[in-house]
DNA sequence: CTTATTTTGTTGACAGGGAAACAAAATGAC
DNA sequence: GTCATTTTGTTTCCCTGTCAACAAAATAAG
Protein backbone atom coordinates (compact mmCIF):
# COMPACT_ATOMS: atom_id res chain seq x y z
CA UNK A 1 0.00 0.00 0.00
CA UNK A 2 1.39 3.69 -0.54
CA UNK A 3 1.76 6.58 1.44
CA UNK A 4 -1.20 7.94 0.23
CA UNK A 5 -3.73 5.16 1.03
CA UNK A 6 -2.38 4.78 4.33
CA UNK A 7 -2.29 8.26 5.19
CA UNK A 8 -6.29 8.44 4.16
CA UNK A 9 -7.11 4.57 5.58
CA UNK A 10 -5.07 5.48 8.77
CA UNK A 11 -6.67 8.80 9.09
CA UNK A 12 -10.26 6.73 8.62
CA UNK A 13 -9.74 3.88 11.04
CA UNK A 14 -8.40 6.76 13.45
CA UNK A 15 -11.55 8.77 13.19
CA UNK A 16 -14.10 5.67 13.24
CA UNK A 17 -12.38 4.60 16.88
CA UNK A 18 -12.66 7.89 18.18
CA UNK A 19 -16.20 7.82 17.33
CA UNK A 20 -16.59 4.38 18.72
CA UNK A 21 -14.53 5.53 21.80
CA UNK A 22 -16.47 9.02 22.60
CA UNK A 23 -20.00 8.03 21.53
CA UNK A 24 -19.68 5.66 24.62
CA UNK A 25 -18.40 8.01 27.11
CA UNK A 26 -21.09 10.33 25.41
CA UNK A 27 -24.18 8.65 25.96
CA UNK A 28 -22.84 8.12 29.51
CA UNK A 29 -22.26 11.48 30.58
CA UNK A 30 -25.56 13.51 28.65
CA UNK A 31 -27.72 10.85 28.99
CA UNK A 32 -31.56 10.64 26.71
CA UNK A 33 -29.34 12.92 23.98
CA UNK A 34 -28.26 11.26 20.70
CA UNK A 35 -25.05 12.45 19.33
CA UNK A 36 -27.26 13.76 16.21
CA UNK A 37 -28.78 16.12 19.06
CA UNK A 38 -26.08 17.02 20.73
CA UNK A 39 -23.66 17.71 17.44
CA UNK A 40 -26.94 20.22 16.61
CA UNK A 41 -27.10 21.76 20.42
CA UNK A 42 -23.59 22.45 19.54
CA UNK A 43 -23.52 24.20 16.12
CA UNK A 44 -26.22 26.21 17.19
CA UNK A 45 -24.06 27.65 20.01
CA UNK A 46 -21.33 28.19 17.72
CA UNK A 47 -23.03 30.12 15.05
CA UNK A 48 -25.43 32.53 15.24
CA UNK A 49 -28.49 32.48 13.44
CA UNK A 50 -28.52 28.70 12.15
CA UNK A 51 -31.40 27.53 10.34
CA UNK A 52 -32.08 24.03 9.20
CA UNK A 53 -29.78 24.49 5.83
CA UNK A 54 -27.02 25.60 7.29
CA UNK A 55 -27.25 22.56 9.38
CA UNK A 56 -27.94 20.00 7.23
CA UNK A 57 -24.31 21.52 5.16
CA UNK A 58 -22.03 21.24 8.49
CA UNK A 59 -23.35 18.35 10.10
CA UNK A 60 -23.39 16.27 6.59
CA UNK A 61 -27.17 15.58 6.84
CA UNK A 62 -30.05 16.18 5.10
CA UNK A 63 -32.94 18.84 5.64
CA UNK A 64 -35.33 16.38 6.24
CA UNK A 65 -33.36 14.89 8.95
CA UNK A 66 -32.29 18.16 10.95
CA UNK A 67 -35.96 19.07 10.42
CA UNK A 68 -36.67 16.05 12.53
CA UNK A 69 -34.30 16.51 15.38
CA UNK A 70 -34.51 20.67 15.58
CA UNK A 71 -38.28 19.75 16.16
CA UNK A 72 -37.70 17.26 18.67
CA UNK A 73 -35.10 19.46 20.43
CA UNK A 74 -37.74 22.26 20.50
CA UNK A 75 -40.10 20.10 22.21
CA UNK A 76 -37.64 19.01 24.40
CA UNK A 77 -37.34 22.75 25.42
CA UNK A 78 -33.28 22.71 24.38
CA UNK A 79 -33.43 25.09 21.41
CA UNK A 80 -35.94 27.81 20.47
CA UNK A 81 -37.13 29.07 16.84
CA UNK A 82 -37.04 32.81 15.86
CA UNK A 83 -37.33 34.57 12.46
CA UNK A 84 -36.61 38.13 11.48
CA UNK A 85 -39.06 40.33 10.19
CA UNK A 86 -37.89 40.91 7.27
CA UNK A 87 -37.89 36.84 6.10
CA UNK A 88 -41.29 34.92 6.51
CA UNK A 89 -39.34 31.90 5.30
CA UNK A 90 -35.96 31.53 7.39
CA UNK A 91 -36.32 30.01 11.07
CA UNK A 92 -33.68 29.99 12.71
CA UNK A 93 -32.44 28.09 16.37
CA UNK A 94 -30.70 29.35 19.65
CA UNK A 95 -30.33 27.58 22.77
CA UNK A 96 -32.57 28.09 25.56
CA UNK A 97 -31.00 27.81 28.96
CA UNK A 98 -31.64 24.26 29.27
CA UNK A 99 -29.91 23.79 25.87
CA UNK A 100 -27.03 26.00 27.68
CA UNK A 101 -26.79 23.33 30.34
CA UNK A 102 -26.65 20.47 27.53
CA UNK A 103 -23.81 22.14 25.79
CA UNK A 104 -21.37 22.59 28.73
CA UNK A 105 -21.64 19.08 29.81
CA UNK A 106 -20.66 18.23 25.78
CA UNK A 107 -17.91 21.24 26.61
CA UNK A 108 -16.72 19.58 29.62
CA UNK A 109 -16.57 15.61 28.07
CA UNK A 110 -14.66 17.44 25.18
CA UNK A 111 -12.36 18.78 27.57
CA UNK A 112 -12.41 15.17 29.37
CA UNK A 113 -11.29 13.62 26.07
CA UNK A 114 -8.53 16.00 25.34
CA UNK A 115 -6.96 14.93 28.62
CA UNK A 116 -7.32 11.61 28.27
CA UNK A 117 -5.32 11.93 24.79
CA UNK A 118 -2.80 14.57 25.77
CA UNK A 119 0.00 12.34 25.74
CA UNK A 120 -0.67 11.89 21.47
CA UNK A 121 0.03 15.98 21.19
CA UNK A 122 3.13 15.88 24.00
CA UNK A 123 5.54 15.34 21.69
CA UNK A 124 4.16 16.70 18.57
CA UNK A 125 6.35 19.72 17.66
CA UNK A 126 5.02 23.24 16.06
CA UNK A 127 5.91 22.66 12.12
CA UNK A 128 4.44 19.05 12.47
CA UNK A 129 0.76 20.49 13.85
CA UNK A 130 1.79 23.17 11.19
CA UNK A 131 2.24 20.61 8.45
CA UNK A 132 -0.77 18.53 9.56
CA UNK A 133 -2.70 21.67 9.36
CA UNK A 134 -1.57 23.00 6.10
CA UNK A 135 -1.92 19.65 4.37
CA UNK A 136 -5.64 19.50 5.60
CA UNK A 137 -6.67 22.54 4.79
CA UNK A 138 -5.30 22.11 1.49
CA UNK A 139 -7.23 18.67 0.80
CA UNK A 140 -10.60 20.05 2.02
CA UNK A 141 -10.33 22.96 -0.30
CA UNK A 142 -9.60 20.65 -3.27
CA UNK A 143 -12.68 18.63 -2.12
CA UNK A 144 -14.72 22.05 -1.80
CA UNK A 145 -13.92 22.30 -5.50
CA UNK A 146 -14.72 18.87 -6.44
CA UNK A 147 -18.12 19.15 -4.79
CA UNK A 148 -18.73 21.90 -6.72
CA UNK A 149 -17.95 20.33 -9.96
CA UNK A 150 -19.71 17.33 -9.20
CA UNK A 151 -23.17 20.24 -8.03
CA UNK A 152 -22.62 21.45 -11.98
CA UNK A 153 -22.20 17.90 -13.06
CA UNK A 154 -25.08 16.88 -11.61
CA UNK A 155 -27.76 19.42 -13.15
CA UNK A 156 -26.04 19.17 -16.49
CA UNK A 157 -26.82 15.47 -16.62
CA UNK B 1 -9.45 27.21 19.24
CA UNK B 2 -5.91 25.26 19.84
CA UNK B 3 -4.08 23.06 17.13
CA UNK B 4 -5.14 20.07 18.65
CA UNK B 5 -8.76 20.59 18.19
CA UNK B 6 -7.98 22.10 14.75
CA UNK B 7 -6.06 19.06 13.74
CA UNK B 8 -9.32 16.90 14.80
CA UNK B 9 -11.70 19.08 13.79
CA UNK B 10 -10.38 19.52 10.48
CA UNK B 11 -9.74 15.65 10.04
CA UNK B 12 -13.28 15.51 11.07
CA UNK B 13 -14.42 17.65 8.79
CA UNK B 14 -11.80 16.48 5.65
CA UNK B 15 -13.32 12.88 6.27
CA UNK B 16 -16.95 13.76 6.03
CA UNK B 17 -16.80 15.45 2.85
CA UNK B 18 -15.02 12.97 1.56
CA UNK B 19 -17.70 10.05 2.38
CA UNK B 20 -20.17 12.38 1.23
CA UNK B 21 -18.84 13.04 -1.93
CA UNK B 22 -17.23 9.30 -2.85
CA UNK B 23 -20.60 7.97 -2.03
CA UNK B 24 -22.43 9.48 -4.64
CA UNK B 25 -19.89 8.72 -7.43
CA UNK B 26 -18.96 4.86 -5.78
CA UNK B 27 -23.25 4.65 -6.00
CA UNK B 28 -22.94 5.53 -9.48
CA UNK B 29 -20.52 3.15 -10.41
CA UNK B 30 -21.96 0.77 -8.87
CA UNK B 31 -25.76 0.55 -8.66
CA UNK B 32 -28.01 -1.31 -6.55
CA UNK B 33 -24.84 -1.82 -3.88
CA UNK B 34 -24.77 -0.10 -0.48
CA UNK B 35 -21.63 1.41 0.70
CA UNK B 36 -21.49 -0.86 4.08
CA UNK B 37 -22.05 -3.88 1.13
CA UNK B 38 -19.10 -3.00 -0.83
CA UNK B 39 -17.27 -2.48 2.46
CA UNK B 40 -17.67 -6.14 3.49
CA UNK B 41 -16.75 -7.47 0.10
CA UNK B 42 -13.66 -5.39 0.15
CA UNK B 43 -12.78 -6.88 3.93
CA UNK B 44 -13.63 -10.14 2.61
CA UNK B 45 -11.33 -10.04 0.02
CA UNK B 46 -8.32 -8.52 1.82
CA UNK B 47 -8.66 -10.49 4.88
CA UNK B 48 -8.69 -14.44 4.60
CA UNK B 49 -11.11 -16.21 6.63
CA UNK B 50 -13.31 -13.33 7.49
CA UNK B 51 -16.59 -13.76 10.28
CA UNK B 52 -18.78 -11.56 11.25
CA UNK B 53 -16.86 -10.78 14.01
CA UNK B 54 -14.30 -9.84 12.66
CA UNK B 55 -16.22 -7.99 9.99
CA UNK B 56 -18.00 -5.71 13.09
CA UNK B 57 -14.77 -5.04 14.67
CA UNK B 58 -12.82 -3.50 11.45
CA UNK B 59 -16.02 -1.96 10.21
CA UNK B 60 -16.99 -0.56 13.56
CA UNK B 61 -20.30 -2.10 13.11
CA UNK B 62 -22.56 -4.57 15.45
CA UNK B 63 -22.64 -8.15 14.57
CA UNK B 64 -26.25 -8.21 14.22
CA UNK B 65 -25.80 -5.60 11.27
CA UNK B 66 -23.38 -7.29 9.96
CA UNK B 67 -25.19 -10.73 10.21
CA UNK B 68 -27.69 -8.93 8.16
CA UNK B 69 -25.68 -7.42 5.24
CA UNK B 70 -23.60 -11.09 5.04
CA UNK B 71 -26.71 -13.00 4.22
CA UNK B 72 -27.84 -10.39 1.86
CA UNK B 73 -24.73 -10.54 -0.04
CA UNK B 74 -25.44 -14.44 -0.12
CA UNK B 75 -28.76 -14.16 -1.73
CA UNK B 76 -27.06 -11.74 -4.60
CA UNK B 77 -24.30 -14.77 -4.87
CA UNK B 78 -21.88 -12.14 -4.07
CA UNK B 79 -20.06 -14.02 -1.39
CA UNK B 80 -20.22 -17.76 0.21
CA UNK B 81 -19.78 -19.21 3.39
CA UNK B 82 -17.93 -22.32 4.65
CA UNK B 83 -17.12 -23.53 7.74
CA UNK B 84 -13.66 -25.01 8.96
CA UNK B 85 -13.80 -28.94 9.90
CA UNK B 86 -12.66 -28.71 13.48
CA UNK B 87 -15.03 -26.00 14.55
CA UNK B 88 -18.89 -25.84 13.81
CA UNK B 89 -19.82 -22.70 15.22
CA UNK B 90 -17.07 -19.87 12.92
CA UNK B 91 -18.78 -18.97 9.86
CA UNK B 92 -16.30 -17.85 7.03
CA UNK B 93 -16.63 -15.96 3.83
CA UNK B 94 -14.98 -15.31 0.78
CA UNK B 95 -15.81 -14.05 -2.60
CA UNK B 96 -17.75 -15.46 -5.94
CA UNK B 97 -16.48 -14.47 -8.85
CA UNK B 98 -19.67 -12.29 -9.31
CA UNK B 99 -18.68 -10.58 -5.83
CA UNK B 100 -14.71 -10.42 -7.44
CA UNK B 101 -16.23 -7.99 -10.09
CA UNK B 102 -17.49 -5.95 -8.12
CA UNK B 103 -14.39 -5.82 -5.73
CA UNK B 104 -12.44 -4.46 -9.12
CA UNK B 105 -14.86 -2.08 -10.00
CA UNK B 106 -14.51 -0.48 -6.25
CA UNK B 107 -10.94 -0.89 -6.96
CA UNK B 108 -10.82 0.95 -10.28
CA UNK B 109 -13.15 4.11 -8.33
CA UNK B 110 -10.43 3.75 -5.67
CA UNK B 111 -7.93 4.54 -8.21
CA UNK B 112 -10.05 7.35 -10.14
CA UNK B 113 -10.17 9.00 -6.01
CA UNK B 114 -6.37 9.25 -5.94
CA UNK B 115 -6.15 10.20 -9.48
CA UNK B 116 -8.63 12.88 -8.54
CA UNK B 117 -6.69 13.87 -5.65
CA UNK B 118 -3.35 13.25 -6.87
CA UNK B 119 -2.57 17.29 -6.71
CA UNK B 120 -3.03 17.33 -2.91
CA UNK B 121 -0.32 14.62 -2.64
CA UNK B 122 1.85 16.07 -4.90
CA UNK B 123 3.79 18.70 -2.57
CA UNK B 124 3.98 16.49 0.50
CA UNK B 125 7.42 15.48 1.58
CA UNK B 126 8.38 12.26 2.65
CA UNK B 127 8.87 13.90 6.08
CA UNK B 128 5.31 15.32 6.29
CA UNK B 129 4.09 11.60 5.41
CA UNK B 130 6.26 10.36 7.86
CA UNK B 131 5.48 12.39 10.40
CA UNK B 132 1.55 12.03 9.66
CA UNK B 133 1.64 8.36 9.44
CA UNK B 134 3.52 8.05 13.01
CA UNK B 135 0.96 10.65 14.62
CA UNK B 136 -1.46 8.52 12.81
CA UNK B 137 -0.18 5.39 14.14
CA UNK B 138 0.49 6.76 17.84
CA UNK B 139 -2.90 8.59 18.28
CA UNK B 140 -4.44 4.90 17.21
CA UNK B 141 -2.59 2.41 19.73
CA UNK B 142 -3.18 5.16 22.00
CA UNK B 143 -7.33 4.40 21.38
CA UNK B 144 -6.80 0.66 21.46
CA UNK B 145 -5.38 0.97 24.45
CA UNK B 146 -8.41 3.60 26.27
CA UNK B 147 -10.99 1.21 24.08
CA UNK B 148 -9.83 -1.85 26.22
CA UNK B 149 -9.69 0.09 29.39
CA UNK B 150 -13.24 0.64 28.35
CA UNK B 151 -13.95 -2.49 28.09
CA UNK B 152 -12.80 -3.31 31.31
CA UNK B 153 -14.29 -0.59 32.90
CA UNK B 154 -17.54 -1.88 31.55
CA UNK B 155 -17.30 -5.15 32.90
CA UNK B 156 -16.77 -3.64 36.47
CA UNK B 157 -19.47 -1.29 36.35
C1' DC C 1 -16.29 -35.69 32.97
C1' DT C 2 -19.63 -32.04 34.40
C1' DT C 3 -21.08 -27.53 34.80
C1' DA C 4 -20.47 -22.53 34.25
C1' DT C 5 -18.88 -18.91 31.27
C1' DT C 6 -17.70 -16.95 26.95
C1' DT C 7 -17.91 -16.62 22.07
C1' DT C 8 -20.40 -16.66 17.78
C1' DG C 9 -24.09 -15.80 14.74
C1' DT C 10 -29.17 -14.83 14.20
C1' DT C 11 -33.60 -12.66 14.95
C1' DG C 12 -37.35 -9.14 15.83
C1' DA C 13 -38.64 -4.72 17.51
C1' DC C 14 -37.41 -0.25 17.05
C1' DA C 15 -35.36 4.33 15.89
C1' DG C 16 -32.59 7.30 12.96
C1' DG C 17 -31.72 9.16 8.73
C1' DG C 18 -32.15 9.40 3.37
C1' DA C 19 -35.01 10.25 -0.91
C1' DA C 20 -38.50 12.41 -2.90
C1' DA C 21 -42.65 15.05 -3.16
C1' DC C 22 -44.60 19.02 -1.43
C1' DA C 23 -46.15 24.03 -0.01
C1' DA C 24 -44.74 28.56 1.00
C1' DA C 25 -41.76 32.23 0.55
C1' DA C 26 -38.01 34.62 -1.83
C1' DT C 27 -35.54 35.76 -5.80
C1' DG C 28 -34.79 36.40 -10.72
C1' DA C 29 -36.14 37.31 -15.52
C1' DC C 30 -38.87 39.82 -18.54
C1' DG D 1 -45.82 44.73 -12.33
C1' DT D 2 -46.21 39.15 -13.73
C1' DC D 3 -44.50 34.61 -14.13
C1' DA D 4 -40.76 31.19 -13.65
C1' DT D 5 -37.10 29.50 -10.82
C1' DT D 6 -34.80 28.75 -6.59
C1' DT D 7 -34.56 28.32 -1.69
C1' DT D 8 -36.32 26.73 2.65
C1' DG D 9 -38.52 23.75 5.72
C1' DT D 10 -41.75 19.80 6.34
C1' DT D 11 -43.76 15.28 5.68
C1' DT D 12 -44.22 10.39 4.21
C1' DC D 13 -42.30 6.16 2.98
C1' DC D 14 -38.70 3.14 3.38
C1' DC D 15 -34.21 1.10 4.37
C1' DT D 16 -30.31 0.46 7.37
C1' DG D 17 -28.25 -0.38 11.56
C1' DT D 18 -28.67 -0.78 16.80
C1' DC D 19 -30.19 -3.17 20.78
C1' DA D 20 -31.38 -6.92 23.32
C1' DA D 21 -32.72 -11.57 23.70
C1' DC D 22 -31.61 -15.85 22.08
C1' DA D 23 -29.63 -20.73 20.73
C1' DA D 24 -25.66 -23.35 19.71
C1' DA D 25 -21.00 -24.27 20.06
C1' DA D 26 -16.54 -23.67 22.26
C1' DT D 27 -13.85 -22.88 26.19
C1' DA D 28 -12.79 -22.56 31.15
C1' DA D 29 -13.30 -24.01 35.89
C1' DG D 30 -14.09 -27.39 39.22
Amino acid sequence: MNKEDRVIMGFRDLYNKMVWLNKDKMEEGLKGYKSSEVHCIEYIEKNADSNVTKLAESLYMTRGAISKITQKLIHKGLIESYQKSDNKKEIYFRLTEQGKVIFRIHEDLHKEFQERDKAVFEHVTEEQFDSMLSFVEKYSRHLDAEIKKQGIDMKSE
